[in-house]
DNA sequence: TCGTTTTGACCGGAG
DNA sequence: TCTCCGGTCAAAACG
């Protein structure tokens, strides 16, 4: 039964793309966003192979009891309730970077939907962390520029997306995921597992609010398919110990594709986190399911975009969503050599642990990080970001983008020069 | 008939 | 070595 997972999946994939080979560890603050790379990429192609972990929690409540966890304020999930029209001020939290992010938009869309491109002149200062008040629109066409605008397309009520990313280097983590991407979102809950509005650093300000009427409107059902374009199969479900909501596991349907996800989702169905292991070795399943031809020709877009990747992806990231900040630095995203590129050494070398495949490392590992700020639950509540990880030693990026570096500093705990 | 979901059992890494 | 627990398997159920 198609019913849940998956998009359907009609086209064979075929053309790859030559994909920028790269490898090289990169680490950037929001510019990422300046490029035109987009998230759903990130998070659940091949491009990015990596353990990604995203939570969603979307706008209102989960949100806010996110927040709740985040400072201990002891408000049980899903008792308190913020209307999404509100703006979600989290505790002290610097302001992050918003991705407007039209209300049609499903989580899955959302993922595969070009994201981080955009204004492309922002830049955070890279020593004070500080990023100028930044919006980044989403939208379902991938077209380029879109500074502050907050949305064009009717069909999209605004709401915003806020992500921060935050590079980690935690050797340990990256040997089994190479890079992580965290976001987070909170998911509403009048709305069903779709998650229309994402939003990750709640940060309230920067202007954007995520419009609730027109959100309303638009939202997507994300349904029982993921969609991020792929076509994905449950093997398992689970309890997890320290989380309320039950985890799932899914494969990816296409025929010896490593890709894997699981998925938490709260009690009514809205997703909390996801996480990505590993890329997929074919492209995206042109989708059908996108009626839009705004879809459409975003979906196309990513293809282009996103070269094929023929690697095998031993990566994992995560992704998740952002609560809270660091202030620090606030959106920085490292991305693993390999994932961006397909071929990396890295994968081939057979060095690291990717597990092609096969019977994996039982536990996906990410997330010891540093980062977590251990709830009182046992669960250690992230704090929302996104990190894009990258091994190597390499400063050169070649993702096809041109980079100017801007600056260099040792950052305290980490060895290497950022 | 076939693909997907459900779900209890099993495996194996980690402590 | 034992226990815990996340991840996977696989039979049965479902659509
Ligand atoms: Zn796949």
């Amino acid at each position: 039964m198609p019913s849940s997972s998956g998009s359907l999946e009609t086209s064979a994939n075929s053309h790859p793309t030559a994909p920028p080979p790269t490898s090289s560890t990169f680490s950037f603050s929001k510019p990422f966003m300046n490029t035109s790379t987009y998230f759903s990429d990130l998070l659940a192609s091949d491009h990015y192979p990596a353990t990604t972990t995203t939570k969603a929690a979307v706008v209102s409540h989960g949100f806010s009891d996110r927040v709740a966890e985040r400072t201990g304020s002891g408000i049980p999930k899903f008792k308190s309730i913020q209307p999404p029209s509100l703006p979600i001020s989290p505790p002290a939290v610097s302001p992050s970077s918003y991705f407007s992010i039209p209300a049609g938009l499903s989580l899955a869309e959302l993922l595969d939907s070009p994201v981080l491109h955009s204004a492309s002149d922002i830049l955070p200062s890279p020593t004070t962390g500080t990023i100028p008040a930044q919006s980044f629109n989403w939208k379902r066409n991938s077209n380029n520029d879109q500074q502050g605008v907050k949305q064009e397309d009717n069909n999209y009520s605004d709401f915003s997306f806020q992500l921060q990313s935050q590079t980690t280097t935690n050797p340990t983590e990256q040997e089994a995921w190479n890079s992580m991407v965290k976001s987070e979102f909170t998911s509403m809950q009048a709305f069903s597992p779709e998650i229309s509005s994402i939003r990750t650093n709640s940060q309230s300000n920067n202007g954007f609010q995520s419009d609730y009427n027109n959100y309303n409107q638009s939202v997507i059902r994300e349904q029982k398919k993921s969609d991020d374009g792929y076509n994905w199969r449950k093997y398992g479900q689970k309890q997890v110990k320290g989380s309320e909501n039950p985890r799932s596991y899914y494969k990816c349907t296409f025929p010896n594709c490593p890709m894997k996800k699981k998925v938490e989702r709260s009690f009514d169905g809205q997703i909390t986190e996801i996480v990505y292991k590993g890329s997929h070795n074919h492209l995206k399943p042109q989708s059908t399911r996108r009626s839009s031809s705004s879809s459409s020709a975003s979906s196309q877009v990513i293809q282009a975009c996103n070269p094929p990747t023929n690697e095998i992806p031993n990566q994992s990231y995560a992704s998740r969503g952002i609560g809270q900040m660091d202030s620090a630095e606030n959106s920085s995203i490292s991305l693993g050599d390999d994932d961006f590129e397909q071929s990396s050494h890295k994968t081939k070398s057979g060095g690291d642990d990717f597990d092609e495949d096969e019977p994996d490392a039982k536990r996906w590992k990410m997330e010891p990080e540093n980062e977590g700020i251990s709830a009182p639950g046992n669960r250690t509540v992230r704090e929302p970001r996104v990190v894009l990880q990258t091994r190597s030693d390499i400063d050169i990026l070649d993702d096809g983008y041109r980079w100017r570096k801007y600056g260099q500093k040792v950052v305290k705990g980490n060895p290497n020069p950022r």
